[in-house]
DNA sequence: CGGTATCCCTGAAGATACTG
DNA sequence: CAGTATCTTCAGGGATACCG
């Protein structure tokens, strides 16, 4: 995932945000980061993830700027893994996924996770729209060609 | 990526959601055909994708029921592969993670594409809303359990 | 052109043992 | 507890050849 030969993609943000936390665990880690996680056994222990894998996975959501590793007061290498304000910025991506899997993945009475508005309880809106205010569908939208590459 | 163990994700939305579309080759897939393929031959070139891999990932977002194989008039196993009302659903995904990246991924003066409003040729909102209209970060927002399966 | 059928190979994931 | 180090397995992906 990480290093992917330069296709037509090297230009579309999409493909590239795919390269950061475009995989499974990644994702998960972030969901439960999220939900308020920070330290390791916490994220073992919710993902059952071989600890190697979930070492290494913190490590490069670290590198990448997606997490900060700040040292607990309590021992040595002990360690509280938080987002970063730019892994916050993930947040629409969240929720958007989320969004889907409610709407498409789940029978209608089959018990799940969601995510509200922690003042109301009520669940969130998400919307895409022009500067204008129009909202905008995928039929509204369009993709520009990078000037030079296209 | 497909049949994973169950773990908590089993109840979370976004981890089915995940499943569904989170490997690399699906989703550019699906950021393609947004932007208005649907052969084949296209895909292929546009992705640089293996062949037999192509068919294969084709296949399961038509059984996921993401996209429609629609026979074209030419000739006879051609097909054309469209976004179905589910598939057009990944709208929001495919703009949260462009944003993302726009956002965090590129040098200011880097040329990428850009995804804009048809009418108007100007970039996109996202905005996350309570239902009152409050906007919402993931500060204010918080991840309910799901009842029994705590 | 629009795929399917094989083969091979790498690299990502799991299990497990070890360390401070 | 919070990792690191090592080994092994297995499936995802590329290359290639074939078919209608």
């Amino acid at each position: 995932m990480v290093a992917r030969k330069s296709l037509k993609g090297d230009y579309c943000p999409s493909a590239r945000a795919l390269d950061v936390i475009g995989d499974w665990w990644s994702l998960m880690i972030v969901r439960d980061a999220f939900d308020g996680m920070t330290r390791f056994s916490e994220f073992q222990k919710s993902l059952g993830i071989a600890r190697n894998i979930l070492a290494e996975r913190l490590r490069t959501l670290v590198e990448r700027g997606i997490l900060v590793a700040v040292p607990t007061a309590e021992g040595r290498a002990r360690m509280e893994y938080r987002l970063t304000a730019m892994g916050k910025d993930l947040f629409p991506v969240m929720v958007a996924l989320r969004q889907f899997g409610e709407r498409h993945l789940f029978a209608p009475q089959e018990p799940r996770s969601r995510l509200v508005d922690r003042a109301a309880g009520r669940p969130l809106r998400l919307d895409i729209t022009a500067e204008d205010g129009r909202a905008i569908g995928p039929d509204e939208a369009v993709i520009e060609k990078v000037p030079e590459a296209g």
